[in-house]
DNA sequence: ATGAAAGCGCTAACAA
DNA sequence: TTGTTAGCGCTTTCAT
């Protein structure tokens, strides 16, 4: 028996040797069992065990076609938006053998592309899941090579998005029912297309309400945005307000409490995405509730299914998930207005 | 001026036939500009650029020794305790060049060697951010790919610990300090090695101040641990805890305020670990402060360092950071025992 | 300074 | 059913 050195990686070919048949041989017996007779295909996946053998998956990457990776890009990994998105795409790649490559993008468009250029070889596939990029990069890349958006439409492009419209609605009819009219919208960074999804669609409820929302901000992403926000807010005529994310309202209830403001008392808030920590901040928040984990799923099957069927029509490209709107204790009745004063001054901090 | 297929990825060999050089010389002229005169460097270069070339990794990873990826293994992506070591880690070895893989293995140590095993070919090195694996398993493992572990300390093993023993016993004599004298460990799952290690350095100093600290749980992970734990707790005569982490910590809160329990006025609660959202849940969780963030970077910084010097002795072989207290709003002066009394009926949900 | 040639581990035609 | 052969794209000797 020919034994190969231990301290090298094992190849089919030291399998090959060692059971007596071609590496051609082994390597149908490990992919495609079927094709090898069965004396033959136990004596080798024996061996393989036996020899701890594992695939050297770069040298499989050599042919074209399939790499074994996916790319998820998303704009920053601490945010807890996406920690769901992440587990969700996880499950489906790492049951199909794929491997998840996880890209931090900072915020940035230019990153963004850097990287996919980078590593675009190196790819199968790449799950957006807050493109920066222009809709014409965007729609090019995808031709270049298999994408899947998230919260973000592109024609062109498959896509998973939020049915943002119908949870927004809820959340100002929410507000409204409860006696408030004086609504703002407390806007995220500008180049976010999901709040320019948000905004647009509170205003098309504004409208149908015969109403029209102010908008403040926009504030961008960091520590200090509920602040300035709830700042903001405070010198408006506003008893309720709907934020971008969830983020920026827990970072103004904060505010809020340290200028005595009582919620939902004097004001109510709203916040979008149900993220991590909304249901235990303080008060928990009243928020708009989106799928995320099961967007990171079905992105990622999107990206899997085209895969296998690389022009199949049956692939649907475009997905939208519904929304809900969770009411939690940061909501309620509107105050009476003229009575409405701050009971603390203004700290700067 | 020859014209490769423009639907084809563009390969050295294209910019060689496009330059008029042999593809080696390309090579080197892309990895090593030194070795090459100025002259053609920069007609290389120009052309690589002109064409949009990018290197195909998967076949640079053919040649031993280098794929360019780094596994980072956690036990759940969806623990915010997880995020910073995260991006920490993403920094230093995207800023290196290498590309970093995130494996949820789901807490499993079987999880956790099948993926090492499966993927180990592919990886130039891995960092375990939370180990399940036997102390023996580690080693050997470590033998044959180099290794970092964060959270877990093991012989002959490259790791990244906290300073668990000094922050631990800030904790315990903040409390001693506030009055309380009866005070629980709210232990977290048995086989995590920081549990066991905070319940070790709680046994330290409690003996230390001639106390003996009752320890309660444990605690699997999950969303319900917290209110078992917040039950568990009110069955005994403790006026304060520390819970193994600010999860569970946060978790217990929400129950305690259910049933009524003022924090800190009743009972006082300390977290570890300071994640996301100890400083907004309610009350802000006085918490015992890691570094996580910066645990990434050294894990991440050790493992490259250790690839450029194989067997370097400079490398440390065990980097210790410092924890310290945060102290926020949960913990408060110890009741009067006697008086002590749950306003609120057992609710059972 | 540059070119020629071999080979990394694996897969897929094709042949037997 | 199995073996032979030819690459995949790149790096790396070894010549020149």
């Amino acid at each position: 028996m020919v034994t190969p050195r231990p301290d090298r990686p094992v190849t089919i070919t030291d399998i090959a040797a060692v059971t007596g048949v071609a590496p051609s041989t082994v390597s149908r017996a490990l992919n495609r069992p079927g094709r090898v007779s069965v004396a033959t295909r136990n004596r080798i996946q024996a061996a393989a065990r036996e020899l701890n053998y594992a695939p050297h998956l770069p040298a499989r990457a050599l042919a074209p076609g399939r790499t074994g990776n996916i790319a998820v890009l998303v704009s920053d990994v601490t945010n807890p938006f996406y920690f769901g998105l992440i587990r969700g795409s996880q499950q489906q790649l790492k049951a199909a053998g794929y491997a998840q490559l996880l890209v931090d993008t900072e915020d940035s468009g230019e990153h963004e592309a850097e990287m996919l250029r980078a590593m675009r070889r190196t790819l199968d596939g790449a799950i957006l899941a807050a493109s920066r990029l222009p809709e014409r990069a965007l729609a090019a890349l995808a031709e270049q090579i298999p994408l899947v958006t998230v919260n973000r439409n592109v024609p062109g492009v498959m896509s998973v998005v939020m049915d943002t419209p119908s949870g927004i609605q809820q959340a100002v009819e929410h507000l409204i029912s409860l006696g408030h009219r004086d609504i703002a919208y407390v806007s995220g960074p500008e180049n976010s297309w999901s709040n320019r999804a948000r905004w647009r669609a509170i205003n098309a409820v504004a409208a149908r309400h015969g109403m029209r929302l102010p908008r403040i901000g926009p504030f961008p992403r960091g520590r200090h945005s509920g602040s300035a926000a709830a700042d903001a807010l405070l010198i408006t005529e506003a008893t309720a307000f709907i934020a971008f994310n969830d983020l920026l309202a827990i970072g103004m209830l904060t505010r809020l409490r340290e200028r005595g403001v009582r919620v939902p008392a004097d004001v109510s808030a709203v916040g979008c995405d149900d993220v991590f920590g909304a249901d235990f901040c303080n008060p928990p928040l009243t928020t708009l509730t989106t799928p995320i984990e099961q967007a990171g799923r079905v992105a990622a099957s999107m990206l899997l299914s085209r895969l296998k069927h690389p022009v199949s029509p049956v692939t649907r490209r475009a997905v939208v998930l519904p929304t809900h709107l969770t009411i939690r204790e940061s909501s309620g009745s509107a105050p009476d207005r003229r009575s409405r004063n701050w009971p603390g001054p203004l700290v700067l901090s």
